[in-house]
DNA sequence: TGTACATCAGTGAACGCGCGTTCACTGATGTAC
DNA sequence: TGTACATCAGTGAACGCGCGTTCACTGATGTAC
């Protein structure tokens, strides 16, 4: 199997990517993945042993990229609110660009095969936001986090419903925390 | 196709909620259905067109027990954050009973057979929420509701995993409210 | 009351097809001598 | 520089099986006369 870098294996991840969407990971078919990659059907099980492998890998690289930009997003703020809605904010932002969003939030979540990835993932989301609900002296911080995770990713799928950013949800978001 | 009452029919959505598990509605099979029932398969088509129906069917029974629930929590109490926060245990409570809650909160919104039925669940709950926020004199009570429910469902998940209520997550989804 | 017929929920073997996975083969690239 | 061989990503036809759906049939219940 080739090293993680091929870029067979990234074109077979980008047409993965662009083919998720309406929620729904679990109609994601190998054909479809490997006629999107222009390669033959043979090549997909020369980068991953099953098709869950590769959506396991799919899922993290999504997940991988969305961090990135919150890490960037907060900077060298100091924990609390701030940092809280500018990560949140920048989580958004990516996910507006991103329509698989809701296939790797919901999809995902359904999907047996990559449940542990799920978790994973929302463990590490939820750790950083407990940070910042800690610093905000809430009781209760890692409660809080989950909670406030939730609410953002249900922000994040309406704004892939929507094709755009909202406002207005986005305001409402931050009244939950005044 | 015989009547909606007929006690086989029954049978078989109640042989489906029992499978339901995992957040995987989407690998819940016929066959298992009809074994769980106790029925031949062919038996499955007198009642239900489709496999799509009887997932329809199972999301609407499911909900329509949990918004009767809620409806009679809230009782005569007038709108605001009390009736809210009645009518959120009131989800969680009934939520707690079923382990069916992660099949039917994730697995239906990734199965695209019934995402119009989710779409209209999720619009029935957040426009019962968004009358306690408006009560509340939020600004953009409609937004507040939607985050709300999505917040609610994520304390629902967490406490399905959990299996039993979880207090300190309860205290947090109040503290949004503060 | 008895006989013939209609209705219909229930049965389960069989069908067909979609889709994940395999595998013998190709052809390009690299290495040894 | 040329030849032989090894390696390995890529190929695509073929396989096999899981699973939704069909359908000819059964047997119990109801109705007509």
């Amino acid at each position: 199997m080739p090293r993680d870098g091929s870029p067979t294996r990234e074109r077979l991840l980008d047409a993965g990517l662009k083919l998720a969407h309406a929620g729904a990971l679990s109609s994601l078919r190998v054909d479809e993945v490997v006629n999107a990659a222009g390669v033959a059907k043979g090549t997909f099980y020369v980068h991953f042993a099953t098709r869950e492998d590769f959506l396991v890998a799919l899922h993290s690289r999504f997940h991988d990229q969305l961090a990135r930009r919150i890490e960037q997003s907060a900077g060298t703020l100091p924990h609390g609110v701030q940092r809280l809605l500018r990560g949140s904010l920048a989580y958004l932002d990516g996910c507006c660009e991103q329509h698989a969003i809701k296939a790797m939030l919901l999809g995902a979540r359904a999907e047996p095969a990559i449940q542990q990835a799920v978790s994973a993932q929302n463990a590490r989301f939820a750790a950083l936001a407990a940070a910042e609900f800690a610093a905000m002296k809430w009781p209760g911080p890692e409660q809080a986090a989950r909670l406030w995770v939730g609410m953002v990713a249900e922000a994040a799928i309406a704004e892939a419903e929507a094709g755009r950013r909202l406002v207005p949800l986005r305001q409402a978001l931050r009244h939950f925390l005044e």
